[in-house]
DNA sequence: AATAAATACGACAATTTTAATCGTATTTAT
DNA sequence: ATAAATACGATTAAAATTGTCGTATTTATT
């Protein structure tokens, strides 16, 4: 439990390995897929959304790729986070709610502040921490 | 992805429910599966893994059940999600390693990091800041 | 002594979530 | 024209989680 997917430890990586190098050149998918030894279509898929949310610019075509666009040091890790993996919550009650003994549940409110205390954490840590 | 699991939900569930109660009393699992709708037998094993944890004194036969034993404000989050779920970590390398691409990871120390944060966290909270 | 209601617990099954692959389309440098 | 890259929906595979089954043991009650 709390752990990360991979699709976010996927795009920690490409985030970081793209960090490492000239902010104008280049990265493919291929590139970080074989160089990390993961799964290449999943890392596409994952870059591309990366890249629809203006994290990173895609360029087609062959010598295509992926730099870096975003200030990673203003987007905080819940954000990120969120932005792959929607709102963040210890238990599902606290977006789906079709759980029927909601109102019997007797942790949901101090669960909640735990989770506070969470999405706290990650909004004041920000993707430089983890990409530099 | 960074959710708790229900053997944890159901735990704190019933942790709290005994709270409430006369500390000497005893409660069986029938009685919180009943009246928060979840399954008897998975709380069922969940208490009796908290009870082999000294977390809790079970008391066999009819008119059995359980009540609570250790001190819920000396026991951190932490060690309760440790006992019940192992060790906690982010990603999977923390313990496993069997992960081939683990030198060439680049983002093993910086998520090591956000880990420490986090046990830190869960360090700092107690057990009965959830249950009281 | 028999019964019934509770805990104890390993093994198994079902479900859900996560991870990975497939297939096809589009873009564009060469 | 070709090849190498991104784009992306649909599907499959794998893993993890969640729940159930069956049986044993304990013990208060009758």
């Amino acid at each position: 439990m709390l752990k990360i997917t991979r699709k976010v430890e996927y795009a920690l990586i490409a985030l970081r390995h793209m960090q490492s190098k000239d902010p104008e050149g280049l990265t493919s998918a291929k590139e970080i897929a074989t160089h990390y030894g993961i799964p290449k279509q999943l890392l596409a898929k994952t870059l591309q959304q990366m890249a629809r949310d203006n994290l990173i610019e895609a360029v087609q075509g062959p010598t295509g790729g992926y730099r870096i666009r975003a200030n990673l040091g203003k987007i905080s890790l819940k954000d990120f986070f969120e932005r792959l993996e929607g709102p963040l919550g210890m238990m599902d009650c606290f977006f789906d709610s079709d759980c029927v003994q909601i109102d019997a549940c007797n942790i949901r409110v101090p669960i909640q502040r735990i989770n506070d205390n969470m999405r706290d954490m990650f909004s004041k840590m920000t993707l430089m921490e983890v990409t530099q």
